[in-house]
RNA sequence: UGUCCUGUGGUGUAAUUGGCAACACAUCUGAUUUUGGUUCAGAAGAGUCUAAGUUCGAGCCUUAGCGGGACAACCA
């Protein structure tokens, strides 16, 4: 009793998902075994909500020990493309899963769909309509009113298996002909009310080519594609839960054993101040609002790898948001804070100035240099330290030095004393000012004996700065980005357009920034902290002669935060 | 004038199945600090949409309301 604490590894919650699934298991349903897929249709690029998906399918199947299919929803030749499936897979892997085998699309089942819808039509499950988009929506009725039966629905079943023979064949024009199935049109649920299996499309497939002129429907493909592959848990997001029922018809008309898929299905992630939906996304893409899809502004996973994010705080930030059923909008702030934690610990710290501001220290030797030591990660010290060159002239922050500082504004002004970290302590004199009054040289004098920032006497300072040789100084252009929206749900206006909400500030383009020497050899993808300003990461297009950072997320900072 | 889903601090998720509402983010103090970062300590903030009922006891069960969302693409 008194020791039984030393292996109660406290017990965490369980999702609702997870508890089907252990529900499952100790039932023994399908033999236990947990099987889930991730469906995107490849018609885009991959999202931070994607990703949650991604963490939750892979997820569920590592943990108990199951499997998890990549499965491309490819249905509509009219919408997909090859570009979509490469980018996809490629975000998949970077987040860090392995899909079992090799890629499925839904394709693959052509064949098999084709002839189980054959089979409906034997059964008289199906028929051969031919009424017209317009008259179809007439005949559907509303949420709210039954539909009717169309005109066509009982023909025999000779004449549906030779009709759609020839729908296969091309011998009918797009749009004339349609397979539905036969269930029930005055159904409560629309989706119930004769739904559409196969429609007519005279389009190349990017994997079938021409070999087709009919494609199934979401509906006829999901569910079987599921069943063919042995899935057990099928989860999606909320918009299908009314698909259910449909998806179960169809499951059971082909279930020939206890075996059957289950389609459970959560929340899609929402985060604030951005947009989640493929199609404005590609409208931003398309109408140049951002410079692609990896833009660091957009929410896809290749964006947020751009703009520095890390997989491991991705998914982080997805076990955080947790999952359920009801919709909800997530604080970005949260992924800023998943994105921080993990680079607090990862990044090494350099020293870089944004809005340099010439310091010139009147008692320190014309000429000499000197080598200072640095620490590149306080949080881990088998990183090392470097050297950091110093000399008489320097660069701080604009917004460092105050003429008149307020009361507790602790970094330099007239007749104080601050650290330039691992330097030395300095005291302003005085400034030089031009015609136009701005200050362009804060003039000081250093205590050689505060070498390293160690105060010699015990004195204390309040502030530290960072700072940069201008000798030294490496001139490179950072990127600063901020949220795309300025409103919290951009897509939630039913009266305004949601690109009337874009931030115009979204980026800021800072081609001045001077950087300690030790990033001359830094190669894209590297992540850095620069000290006391936030972390930043070297852009794919970045050139050793031509660096480019971009900021990935800012420090937290309690003192701009109260003062503005 | 329908069907289905869903209502817990500012936000998101819990409450092991009926036992005095927990965690994270955000917020605010204070300490430490050669990053106004990190870390540490602490505070405030919901009585669980409403009403009635069952029960010794309800966030969990029942009923009725109310709010939010989804569904009428030959999209997924």
């Amino acid at each position: 009793m008194e020791i039984k604490s030393e292996n109660t590894e406290e017990k965490k919650s369980l999702n609702f998902i997870e508890n089907i699934i252990d529900e499952d298991i100790k039932t023994g349903k399908n033999s236990g075994i947990v099987y889930t897929r991730f469906p995107p249709e490849p018609n885009g690029y991959l999202h931070i909500g994607h990703a949650k998906s991604i963490c939750l399918n892979f997820g569920l199947a590592e943990k108990y020990n199951g499997k998890c299919n990549l499965r491309f929803d490819d249905t509509n030749p009219a919408k997909e493309d090859i570009e979509y499936v490469d980018s996809i897979k490629e975000d998949i892997e970077w987040l860090g899963f392995k899909w079992e085998g090799e890629p499925k699309f839904t394709s693959d089942y052509f064949d098999k769909l084709y002839d189980f819808a054959v089979t409906l039509i034997k059964k008289g499950k199906a028929y051969v309509c031919e009424l017209s988009p317009e008259e179809m929506r007439e005949y559907k009725g509303t949420p709210t009113s039954p539909g009717k039966d169309s005109p066509w629905r009982n023909r025999s079943i000779e004449e549906n298996l030779s009709l759609f023979e020839k729908m296969r064949n091309g011998d009918f024009e797009e749009g004339k002909y349609l397979l539905r199935a036969k269930i029930d049109m005055s159904s409560p649920n629309m989706h119930m009310r004769d739904p559409i299996l196969y429609r007519i499309k005279y389009a190349n497939h990017h994997r079938t080519g021409d070999k087709w002129c009919i494609y199934p429907m979401y509906d006829f493909a999901h569910g079987q594609s599921d069943y063919f592959e042995g899935i057990t848990h099928s989860v999606c997001t909320l918009e299908f839960e009314v698909h259910r029922p449909l998806y179960d018809w169809f499951t059971d008309q082909l279930a020939t054993t206890e075996y059957k898929p289950r389609q459970i299905e959560f929340a899609r992630l929402n985060l604030n101040y951005t947009i989640m939906s493929k199609r404005k996304l590609l409208e931003l893409v398309e109408d140049k609002h951002v410079t692609g899809w990896d833009d660091p502004r957009m929410p896809t996973v290749s964006g947020l790898r751009r703009r520095g994010y890390t997989a491991e705080s991705i998914r982080n930030f997805s076990e955080k948001v947790g999952v359920a059923k009801r919709d909800g909008i997530i604080d970005v702030a949260l992924l800023e804070h998943s994105i921080r934690e993990d680079l607090n610990l990862k990044a090494d710290r350099i020293m870089g100035v944004l809005n340099p501001l010439k310091v010139i220290i009147d008692n320190y030797p014309e000429g000499k240099d000197e080598i200072l030591e640095a620490v590149n990660n306080p949080e881990d010290e088998s990183k090392g330290i470097r050297e950091v060159p110093f000399c008489k002239v320097l660069y701080i922050e604009k917004e460092d030095f105050m003429e008149n500082p307020p009361k507790k504004f602790f970094r330099l002004g007239i007749n104080s004393e601050v650290r330039l970290r691992y330097a030395y302590f300095v005291k302003c004199t005085h400034v030089v000012k031009d015609e136009k009054g701005e200050i362009t040289e804060v003039h000081c004098t250093y205590d050689p004996e505060s070498k390293g920032g160690k105060s010699p006497d015990g004195r204390k300072v309040k502030g530290t700065l960072h700072w940069v040789s201008a000798k030294h100084a490496v001139k490179t252009e950072v990127r600063l980005y901020d949220r795309l929206f300025t409103v919290e749900n951009p897509g939630g206006d039913k009266e305004k357009d949601f690109k009337e909400f874009l931030n115009k500030d979204s980026l800021k383009v800072n081609e001045s920034a001077m950087l300690e020497p030790y990033v001359k050899n830094v190669k894209p993808g590297q992540q850095f902290q620069f000290e006391r300003l936030g972390y930043f990461c070297v852009d794919k297009d970045s050139k050793t002669d031509n660096l480019i950072f971009n900021r990935t997320v800012t420090l937290r900072d309690s003192w701009t935060k109260n003062n503005n």
